[in-house]
DNA sequence: TTGTATGCGTTATCAC
DNA sequence: GTGATAACGCATACAA
């Protein structure tokens, strides 16, 4: 109603009679106030609803008490619950977070890197595109000094970085359709710039190979990111002459839009197909064999440790952490043998 | 590697020569400066990379470049499409978004709102809580000028909302039940303090009265906002004697938890009992009926709405949008008479 | 076309 | 205990 200027501290000092450096004294709690200016301090800010500007104080005081997270796509449920976790810890340091979103765009992650640093965020807790990119926007980053964490390692690049295990996972997924009887297995892969794709498809090749399987080039899959184009590959495996018996995908996403896509074409999973994906979401009803990923944690885990270089908790070498990937088998795998396992 | 101090248009200014104001003229594009010294500058920021500094320019600017959006759960596939909305017209406009999410903390809900306010923001948009809590922080924010978009209402504080029509969603999800030949209808309410809720509680209670019907007591369910607590109610649900026909669930992940629950204890949805959901959330393998929810449209529009305040294109009154529910029939429904409809 | 001075709202360093 | 005053980094009005 009355969108008068802002108080300011020079306003309380006019009221109440006292000079500036008093008013921002007793505001910030400092020793060695009489209890009748600071009560005459409290009341006039009171009076006037005098909201400290953070911006100015950002400026003399270096630090503006906000950080900034770069995801992906704040609608996966992966990046989603990064997220909360990283909110969680901010708020319990008194920190707000400012939200980006790449997209799986290059450009986007360097534009918005350009902004958080133009905003003199504290610090970064990236999720960066880590395949078939440059990194120079990262050393630029590293040279301006201001903190930083990553999902995943750059190499040549030393910072304090988390990781999963995705080879890791990507192996136990193989394992586990191979040791149920699999030998025609497919694979969707996710994004052209996901390290995690990359890593889990290696580790299902590679375990293949060591069962002496490779599997049928008509089974694997190009780059998938989004559920309609999972859901385009679901359908071709419907149609297809020969499917393979079971198929992993990259993430639970797409993994639903393959089951989806099955179903629609009257197909019964793990009957006609099985299917294991990553993420192990938690919305979702299909009894879906997953491997688990930690994301919470690791949100939670990046934030201190990015908070630990804020306030410089810790001055010594950089951490470099690795969360396991935990397969969770529930029932969309076929077991075609009894005798394995 | 060499975290000096940021340069600033005074480094500029030694290092060319010229003067700060000249400085400034140049990097912000203004008219009337010879090709000269524009490459100067520009050459000589990009050789100390310079980075303004936004905390500065906003103090003077009165525009921080940022705007705030109040959610409760960012988990929530309803949050997460609205945020996805309003980031992106952010992102056109060239603002940065802080995210906070207050977890239906009344309290939560009050802080964040004040950390907005010390920052600066230009703009806010808040899905806050609507039932059972107090609104004064409220009219304290608009006596401080700042402009806000609401998701909701709040009574005698006038302000741009936008709202979904929940009453009308509850009523279409009861009368497809009802046309369906179900008379013995369960309800599992959402959060306390969520008005949706309260709405689509009201119109389910109205329309089966309109019916000449009222639902069991045992059949309706009090406030859940967990996965857990959803699927605590599907037990007890699967174990009832006389069990509903079918539940209509605050949401798709409340309809999601009641759904898991009944087929752990071997029951079918339909045939055992029908159930139906709000949100239609995209990423789920099992065919709920739900009502659908344009989210992500009303992210946008919310974000156009607010930029429209903050760029002053609007001096007009308040706007108060009103989006449809939209019923989704797919299998989650039993049809029990063939005759109706 | 370019330079000078001042203000934005704080905090910090001094004196008093 | 309290009060001037100078930063902080930038934009702007006004001179030159």
């Amino acid at each position: 109603m009355n969108p008068r200027k802002n108080p300011t501290i020079a306003d309380l000092a006019k009221l109440t009679g006292l000079a500036k450096s008093t008013i921002s004294g007793v505001l910030n709690n400092k020793e060695g106030f009489s209890e009748e200016t600071r009560q005459k301090v409290l009341k006039a800010a009171e009076q006037l609803g005098y909201v400290p500007n953070e911006l100015a104080r950002g400026l003399t005081s270096k630090s503006t008490g906000s950080i900034g997270l770069i995801i992906k796509d704040i609608t996966n449920p992966f990046y989603n619950h990064i997220t909360k976790g990283v909110q969680e810890v901010a708020e319990e340091h008194g920190y707000t977070v400012f939200l980006c979103s790449s997209g799986e765009s290059h450009q986007a992650e360097i534009k918005h890197m350009e902004a958080m640093t133009r905003k003199r965020v504290d610090g970064l807790i990236i999720a960066p595109l880590l395949e078939e990119v440059t990194f120079d926007h990262f050393h630029a980053l590293k040279k301006k000094g201001i903190p930083f964490v990553l999902l995943g390692r750059i190499s040549g690049l030393s910072c304090d970085t988390f990781e999963f295990d995705d080879y890791g996972g990507g192996r136990q997924a193989t394992e586990h359709l191979l040791a149920c009887g699999h030998t025609r297995i497919g694979f969707v892969q996710g994004p052209r710039t996901s390290r995690a794709a990359k890593l889990r498809f290696a580790a299902f090749l590679d375990t293949m190979k060591e069962h002496g399987l490779a599997p049928d080039p008509r089974h694997v899959f190009g780059h998938t990111s989004t559920l309609g184009e999972a859901m385009e590959i679901g359908r071709r495996l419907a149609e297809m002459e020969d499917r393979p018996s079971a198929v992993i995908c990259f993430d639970d996403l797409i993994a639903i839009g393959v089951i989806k896509a099955l179903q629609d074409a009257g197909l019964r999973v793990p009957d006609d197909l099985s299917v294991v994906g990553f993420d192990d979401i938690e919305f979702n009803t299909f009894p879906l064999t997953t491997v688990s990923i930690p994301t919470y944690d690791a949100g939670k885990a990046m934030a201190w440790t990015l908070f630990d270089r804020i306030l410089e908790r810790r001055e010594s070498g950089y951490k470099h952490i690795q969360f396991e990937e935990r397969l969770v088998v529930r029932a969309s795998v076929k077991v075609l043998n009894t005798v394995n396992q």
